[in-house]
RNA sequence: CGCAGGGUGGAGCAGCCCGGUAGCUCGUCAGGCUCAUAACCUGAAGGUCAUAGGUUCAAAUCCUAUCCCUGCAC
């Protein structure tokens, strides 16, 4: 089966990859131009380039898909169908008909739950006991398809962003390669989307980041684990930002909000809203991630000091 | 050339401004105390102070360049 693939994070690279080694004929792929971006604003090239570089996959790297140029591409390489994972780029209805077999798109949520941007941090941002990925049909709409095929993984306690990304990555992976391989010998059809559950998945704002204290501890917890490894969960620590990686909550004991409450090797304890939070790990700006007991070590820090949003 | 902080025994830091004996909290090893201990006491090993030049009687410290780590912004 001819396909075309559009993606740009580690997410999509990893299903590319699992397309090739399912011997399904990648076409042609595409991703965001290189850009200037991190510390020293070097042009960098995205997962998914990387990874067809590495494969030997033919490329392209439009900055829109309004150009005659780039549509006449596609239709030049006579895809069947077009695999679309977290591209970035918004596709036009005419791109999105010309295949035959439509553009099929890796989504990480059990749909209509979590629609856009940002499904895996919302998910554990709202405590969500499992999440999963949705293979669906593309149309006009914000993830709106119908859909293929689900499968759901569940949400552990000491999952993050980056652990549950890890996982909803090879779950995506495998998910594409059967439903294209199910499409392809017709024996699997779309079902359209439930009318209720409908949420959205905002895209995640830097403030968000930012503790706030007076929450619970279970929420300060979710917190730092749905922004782990970004952005960050972080509050003021004497003025300077602190990020906080990871936590373990307790509903026991209080206190004044974003007051140290103790400093043991086992953790930084803070007091919430509601219950204590124990920071295990963190980091300073400028220095590197560092356990409670090490970050301890090195500084002056001693209970009665406070953390500051 | 986006802005900024940092690299000091195995870990985390202080010392740098104002050059002059390598410091602190841990860890490791040995011994002691204890019914016992991750507790306490004593002692020991372990560092070309990122690298290369420069200034100086003397450089962790001042100057220049390079490498590496990190926060912000993107």
């Amino acid at each position: 089966m001819r396909i075309a693939f559009a993606g740009t994070p580690a997410f999509a690279a990893v299903a590319l990859e699992a397309l090739v080694d399912a011997s399904f004929d990648l076409v042609l792929v595409l991703t965001q131009p290189d850009r200037p971006a991190g510390r020293g604003l070097h042009e960098l090239q995205s997962d998914v380039k990387q990874t067809a570089l590495r494969l030997g996959l033919p490329l392209a790297q439009p900055r829109g898909l309004r150009e005659e140029e780039i549509r006449n591409q596609l239709r030049s390489v006579s895809a069947e169908a077009m695999v679309v994972a977290a591209y970035g780029l918004i596709l036009p209805g005419a791109v999105l008909d010309l295949f035959p077999v439509g553009c099929i798109n890796i989504h990480a949520s059990l749909l209509p739950r979590w629609r856009g941007a940002a499904p895996i941090q919302r998910a554990i941002l709202a405590g969500d006991q499992e999440t999963g990925i949705s293979i669906m049909r593309m149309d006009q709409g914000l993830d709106t398809g119908p859909v293929y095929l689900t499968k759901a993984t569940p949400i552990l306690p000491a999952d993050t962003a980056g652990s549950l990304h890890d996982r909803l990555c090879q779950l995506g992976a495998s998910c594409v390669v059967q439903a294209l391989t199910q499409i392809a010998d017709g024996s699997l059809t779309p079902a359209a989307q439930a009318d209720e559950g409908i949420v959205y998945a905002h895209k995640i704002a830097k403030a968000e980041a930012a503790i706030d204290w007076r929450q619970e501890a279970l929420l300060v917890d979710r917190q730092v684990r749905a922004f782990n490894p970004v952005p960050g969960a972080f509050s003021l620590l004497n003025g300077e930002p602190v990020k906080i990686w990871r936590a373990l909550a307790r509903d026991a004991g209080e206190g004044d909000p974003g007051k140290i409450v103790d400093c043991t090797s086992e953790g930084i304890d803070v007091a919430c809203g509601r219950g204590i939070l124990t920071i295990t790990e963190l980091q300073k700006a400028g220095g590197r991630r560092l356990s409670a007991a090490d970050f301890l070590r090195g500084s002056l820090l001693k209970p009665g000091e406070r953390f500051v949003t």
